[in-house]
DNA sequence: AGCAAGATTAGC
DNA sequence: CTAATCTTGCTA
């Protein structure tokens, strides 16, 4: 997980999410788990979009952590979102996760997000798929190798990656840093216009 | 102490 | 396209 901002964005496409409900969260004990179809590269130092560009707070002090830990903030008063840290401590860089295809515990994240939402739309955005799988602020600062946060690399073929802009931002928004995997019903549509390949991939 | 902005979402 | 919603961080 070590490795430049951007290529851990673009190697989490694919990757399984995997969340074990702690014990304060009904349904207790339950694991949920989905792949990981949409992530967002936040770059260090040069990024002004990215929450360490302007230097450590209480709020964003996880991103300054280390690679492979959870930096969660809130949102517009509502919402969650998950990063994954990417670069050495002191170096604020990180990895929104913007979308994930449910794979397991369906039944518990559709309790959560409403019981008429469909499975695709369950972990579609990134405060969705918080509200699905349980992510609060006490996620924030979790290592992702072990806990009840966990990340798997994806293992056997990668999937087909597609690059674009990213989304909501006011500055550097056009940087093509989004990732996603474009055959996923989980990734909305209008997210997958004006996409090119990422320079390396494959089909 | 006051204020503006924000890596979003659901609903018209 | 716009309102909702509230915490954080900056400015006075």
């Amino acid at each position: 997980m070590a490795a430049d901002t951007a290529s851990v964005a673009r190697a989490l496409i694919g990757a399984r999410l995997i969340r074990r409900l702690p014990g304060w969260e009904p349904d207790a004990g339950v694991a949920l788990a989905g792949r990981i179809v949409e992530t967002e590269a936040y770059l260090p130092l040069v990024d002004p979009a990215c929450h360490g560009y302007r230097g450590p707070t209480k709020r964003n002090e996880s991103i300054f952590s280390r690679p492979g830990f959870a930096y969660v903030y809130f949102i517009y008063g509502n919402h969650y979102c998950l990063n994954v840290t990417t670069e050495a401590p002191g170096i604020g860089g990180a990895v929104l996760i913007r979308a994930i295809e449910p794979s397991a515990g369906i039944e518990c994240m559709r309790r959560r997000r409403g019981r008429h939402v469909p499975t695709a739309a369950l972990g579609s955005g990134p405060g969705n798929l918080c509200r699905a799988m349980g992510i609060d602020l006490r996620c924030n600062g979790a290592d992702f190798r072990c806990g009840d946060l966990v990340i798997r690399p994806s293992s056997g073929e990668p999937p087909a990656t597609s690059m674009g802009p990213r989304i909501g931002l006011k500055v550097a928004a056009r940087w093509p840093l989004r990732y996603f995997d474009a055959a996923s019903s989980s990734v909305s549509p209008f997210r997958k216009s004006l996409t090119r390949r990422p320079p390396n991939a494959d089909g």
